[in-house]
DNA sequence: GATGAATGAGTTTTCATTCAT
DNA sequence: CATGAATGAAAACTCATTCAT
């Protein structure tokens, strides 16, 4: 996925590679039995290599999870990213479609490969750290939301008495409700359906007017 | 916590009291060091008994851990029926108070002890099991929420056209979501206006009028 | 099986007993599950008696095998002596049916109750005290059947060249054998055969004459 | 004893080598401290070798003592069929030497090294499947002696009548009772003057002509 | 005297990490 | 540089034995 970097040489780039390899099928194992679960040699089996090998890689059990985690997280903030612009959009029609944009972009990411969220999910398990990173994770969404309120209420189109942030948290909790109840029912009418409810929330209400 | 049955010999009293004992000093380091960085030596060392004793009152290690959480979930449970009749509000206003009520019932539960929700988080990463328990709990709520909003649709102050069960999970998901974010920032004021903003999603929805 | 002794007080009477009980469900757990395999808790278990009250009655585990070792060869060598009368046997017809019936009376103790050859194979494992004291029941046998050839010697229907120890080992072995065979297959009929084969090769030997 | 395989890499030999040393060291131990009061760890401390170098080897410590056991049997079964061959004897002369000879060959065996016959019997005592296999090992003997016996027949020299298979089995009841003895007194005066006593039951029977 | 709750020594087993080849 | 053999810390779990009730 992230390209190896180029102008390196031989050597170093046939060493990235096999980082990259490494992360890989370490995604694969914690994802599929759990960070405990896994062993070195579970890693370096499904490579084929030695798994004294592994070490000349990375550190320790921690480090790749590390690394597999921070991969995971830089492919979901890019996801994100190429898909933002909040001042691309000018209407609340425009808006909505580009929220419906966003969600089928985290549903590419998640509900396509489920592992995706399990991972998250034992990651926050691991340790202290690990949680917390977790949460900035989640935490990290919210400025990205909050950036497309500030622009709507700044526009006229959403209202002026936003409270923006907490708001923005609000919106990314029930898209974080959709990943976890995708993981139980990815059917992608369930997922359809939950995601009208959530724009119809957002920007109607439940309350009649 | 959950009071000791009475009606029982001082022994049996004494042994359902280990039990809740062990339990509590179970859930207290799980909370803090994680499942797997806990070992049965730690519980016991935490209540002064032998490590054999707690294999009197628990199979294993999967045993305790199941029962901790088990436990746990059956308070929040209890809370959230506690507070739970959707039938007895009519207005919209009673509606938000209500909401609002439960609110809080859920903060006092997750926020008071910051080790519960922390518990809740580390266990979703100890095996598959567990991590659909902690789904099913999730779950669980949908239906509490999608009573409400069927009372509220019935009595008329909610849209007639919402799509009950989806929503009322988008709108878990938003509490989901401020139960994370009160483990970032706990402070009153932050859930205060996490709390209100919610609220005003749910009500008013976002877009201009 | 061994009577309580008399002229005890009721409580002696009722000690003595308990005692009894619980050699014979010991020697049903060791017969049935092994030395190592049998808990002091399964002994008092079968017998529904709280394991404490074991520790009342025996030292310790080893010591309870002791004894249900111990009453094992008393029974053995009371049957054995019971039927044992050298002298009572003047003629080769009489002996060849004495010898009948003392491989009858074996077989009543070790076919009947698979359980005891088990067990005496079983505490053979047990440690080297225990090993040595079966290889002391096996040796203890030989003065027995030895006494049986002096005597025939003596009376002259037994060769006068016979070395009598070594050739009462022989015989004993030969027994051994078959208690060994009958457990691997207790059919009556290769019981029979066996024996008559035995009793073949004692007076007749296998040679062509 | 036996010697390791060649034609392999230097790194597959040293591990054949080891496997063998294991094999050994576990022989010794359990020989001497039986197999419950052996652990993992004296094996690998007579090794000199960490006890979790141990589980490189050999599953658990039931696949170690079914290895020691297994090889043992071998091992004893090579020596018996390296002296087998009941139609080299065509005279009940030479079948008296040849007698002679297997039991010179069992005594280098079970004599020799004490620890052997030791083994056996402990190894009895483990678990159902270790005493089924002891009492296999005996009854393996049964149709090599009983191949003799049936070409002693068919030649002449034994008795027509004989009852082949049971009359084998008496023979090795014998042979095994010297095994015993000779755990108890190993002076090599004994087991010749039971080897005598075997053979003249044998071949002359007791009685009086 | 009976009981069974408590205890912890002792064992097996796993696996991350090191390092000689 | 790759490898996998060796290692031992660490953890779960059992059960004989003790002793307060």
């Amino acid at each position: 996925m992230t390209t190896v970097d180029p102008g390196l040489s031989r050597l170093e780039r046939r060493k990235a590679e096999t980082r990259r390899e490494i992360i890989d099928a370490a995604f694969a194992c914690f994802a599929e039995q759990g960070y405990h679960a896994t062993g070195i040699a579970d890693i370096a089996a499904r490579l084929g290599i030695g798994h004294g090998t592994f070490y000349r890689y990375f550190e320790n059990k921690r480090d790749i999870v590390e690394h597999v985690i921070d991969d995971l997280i830089t492919r979901i903030v890019e996801t994100l990213g190429a898909e933002n612009a909040p001042d691309a959009v000018d209407t609340l029609e425009g808006y909505r479609e580009q929220s419906a944009r966003i969600g089928e972009a985290l549903a590419r990411i998640f509900a396509e490969d489920p592992r995706v969220p399990q991972l998250l999910i034992a990651a926050a398990g691991i340790d202290d750290a690990m949680r917390d990173k977790m949460l900035d994770l989640f935490e990290l969404t919210t400025p990205l939301t909050a950036a497309y309120l500030e622009h709507g209420v700044q526009v006229g189109y959403l209202r002026a008495d936003l409270d923006v942030e907490p708001t923005a948290q609000a919106i990314n909790g029930m898209i974080l409700g959709s990943v976890l109840a995708a993981l139980r029912d990815p059917t992608p009418e369930r997922q359809a359906r939950l995601s009208a409810a959530i724009r119809a929330v957002m920007y109607d209400g439940i309350a009649v007017r």
